[in-house]
Order: structure tokens, then sequence, then C-alpha cells
DNA sequence: TTGACATAAAATGTATACATTTTAAATTAG
DNA sequence: CTAATTTAAAATGTATACATTTTATGTCAA
């Protein structure tokens, strides 16, 4: 039997590989029935998910599974603009080496696993750029990262599919942890800012394509 | 019989005003208890103020009054800085000048209700701001204003205490909204930047001070 | 005394049952 | 036929009961 935990995961991946359409209606009582459990663990899950912004109040019954625009993709990536480079800059002077070695080991291990599922490439990136920023000494910055990776976390997909920017980003990453390790934070801030930035314009261009075509 | 959104609106004023001791920890049994209400009503509510910063979780079992500190009124206020004049940039192309009349009837609104209690002259000072943020066209953005707003409104008891600010306040909101009318819009987001950061300055200092003491 | 282990109490997680609200359908008046 | 009102079905909200986990207590051996 699937507690809260599981159904967390579970619903949010079929939500990822579109199991569930976007846009689509669903209600506790679907959920439950299908997942097999009761529709209080479903409730639970689902405000957690409504807060992380993978569904959606629907009218005053049901929750609508989020849908995907490039507008919301370039919103998100705004915010990131906003707040990232600040964490970074923040948690500069506190890095220490052997976090920096964290930082470069994940690298290796992105780098190593070449045919690795896009949200688990997704997940090992975030966790580079998470640990950066950890040592910023701001919790409610970082909380409000995690949650923009959440909802950023959604097109994966996509940018698995977009982007042929893995190479690229890789490189940028070494840029970066160089810079980092120099001590020269100004020049770091400004290599993510434009390795966002970058990230951020092939994803918003690619879903304006495919939603012209 | 209490139901879920008033035992929200009730369990968060009662924190608010130190019913619940800041730190304490609490049991969902302890409050269905005292409200008179179910197990199921109480997480509900349990998790939404939780994931708004009234209430952390404590361990495996229990949740834990938030506290308060100058160093997270100072990273509140940071994040503020950080996010509020962008909405504002994005919003004020799109400002109409009737949307500018409703924000000044607010403004009279606050002048006029001198005596209100803390928490209701934060909520309409939060209407003034949020209103001119509005018109940004970003969902997310604003989102994350009003969960910043939860967190800050935590204080509000505060900063009544801490703050005989109200004459300037009322004082620069006027001058932001006279610079929004003329379109001068680089200026205005000062202002902002500058009203947010007084605010912040005092409550700060305050923090600091009665901690000291 | 101390620390580990067993055990009891309490708290939370989950399921089922019931109450209320919401949605949709169907009936009827105009 | 349209629109409004009633009525039934479905979905959600809430309470109670049970299961599991966590916490605290107490016992016993070293």
């Amino acid at each position: 039997m699937l507690k809260k935990q599981q159904l967390y995961q579970l619903l949010k991946q079929d939500i990822q590989l579109q199991h569930w359409a976007p846009e689509q209606v669903l209600t506790q009582q679907q959920l439950a029935a299908h997942y097999a459990v009761s529709r209080i663990v479903v409730r639970d899950v689902q405000q957690q998910l409504m807060s992380e912004g993978w569904l959606s109040a629907h009218g005053k019954a049901g929750m609508q599974v989020a849908g995907f625009s490039a507008a919301e993709a370039e919103e998100l990536c705004l915010l990131r603009l906003q707040l990232e480079p600040l964490a970074l800059k923040l948690a500069a002077p506190a890095l220490s080496f052997s976090l920096l070695g964290q930082a470069e080991d994940l690298l290796m291990q992105i780098a190593a696993q070449t045919a690795l599922p896009a949200y688990q490439r997704g997940e090992l990136n975030w966790q580079f750029h998470r640990l950066l920023y950890q040592s910023c000494g701001k919790p409610h910055l970082l909380r409000l990262l995690d949650l923009l990776h959440q909802q950023v976390s959604r097109y994966l997909g996509y940018q698995e599919q977009a982007l042929a920017y893995t190479h690229t980003s890789a490189l940028e990453h070494q840029q970066l942890v160089a810079l980092l390790r120099s001590g020269n934070t100004t020049a770091a801030c400004k290599v993510l800012t434009e390795h966002i930035s970058n990230a951020s314009t092939l994803l918003v261009q690619y879903l304006k394509n495919i939603k012209g075509a």
C-alpha cells in the first residue's frame, strides 16, 4: 500500500511524464481510486503539489494539472535570475574548499553518467547549484529557490528535448567553480547570471516554437 | 463548530497575539482539543501555516510556533527589496489611472482610521503595495510576494511598537503614487526601495534592541 | 549510576463512514 | 425552445476509528 511520500513522488513523476495530461482536471476520488489510497492521503499530497505549482485549484472542486507556457517559463527564469546570483554573492565568502570539492564531484558525476533520464540529470544539476548557495545563511531565500526549482523542474522534460545544451552547461559550471575557488565573486556571479540566462533563452524559444507549430 | 477557514484565521491570530508563545511546540491533538475540531482540520491548517512560515516542523512529531529574530526580519526585508521594485517596474507601464485612484483611496482610508489595530493597518498597507504590483503580469512573482508578506506580517505587532513610522510611511506612499502618476517609473522604484529599506532598518534595529535588553 | 533494551503511552498516519457542498441533469413554467 | 427551479448524483469537508510510528518510561544487567 502506498504511503504519502510515495504517492507524492509517483504522482509528481506521472505528471512530469504527462501520464496525466496538462490542463486535465482531476478529482480526489479519481486519484484515490487510481493509486489505491485513501482520499486523506490524496488531499495531503494535493495540497503539497499545489503549493509547488504542479497542480492548481480548479473552481470549488477538483484540481488541475498545470500546463506549460513560454510565458511561465520566462517568468520563472526571471525570478531565478533575480535571486540565485544574490544567493551566490552571499554564500561566496563562506564557501569552503571542501564544499567546492563536493560541487566538483557532482559535476564529475553528471559528466560521467552520460545517458541519464532528463529529470535525474536535472536533479543533479540543481544539487550542484544548491550546494553553492547553501552557505548563504538565508533560510528563506533558500526555501524560495527550492520552490522555484520545483516549478522549473516541471519543464525538465522540455529542457532535455530543447537543448543540446549539456556540453556548454558543463563548461559554464566548471568556469563557475574555478572563479569561486579563486575568490573572484563578482565574476562568478556574472557567469552564473549568464548561465541561467542562456538556458532560459533556449527553453523559452523552444516553447514558443512548439506552440507556434 | 469551526471549519477549516475559520480555524486558519483564528490560529494565525492567536499566534500573532502570542496566545501561543513563540518556539512553543504544539501537537495536533492539543490544537484539536483546544479549538474543538477534528484533527483532520488541524492537519490541513497546520500544513498551510507551515508553508507560510507561521509554524515549522519539529522533529518527527509536533509543530513549533515560529519565533522572532532580527536576522529573519532582515532576510525577509532583503527579499522584499529584491522583488518588489522589480514588480513595480514591470507593472508601471500597465498602471491605469483607475488603479492609481484605488490606491489613493486606500491611502485615505489608512490615514482616516487613525486608531487601527496593528494587523489591520498592516493589511491595508499591503493591499496598497499589492495593488501597485498587480498589473505586472507575473503570477509567480505575485505569489512569492504574497508569501513574503505572510511571513513579514508575523512581525506586524513589533512593527507597530517599534515604529512611530506611520507619518513618514504615509508621505512616502503619496510620493510613490505621484511619481507613478507622472510616469516616472525609475524614480518611483527608487522611492519604493528606500521605503522598504527604511521600514526594514527600523524594525531590525528594534528587534536587536529588545533582544539585547 | 549508567546505558541498553523492553514496554507502555502518546502522537501521528491512514482508512472508513457520515455530512455538507457542489455539480450536473431533469423537469417544468413561460 | 429557453430559462429557471428542483432534484439527484458526485465530490469534497469533517468526524470517528484503527494502525503505525514515535516518544517516553521503567526495568535490569554491567
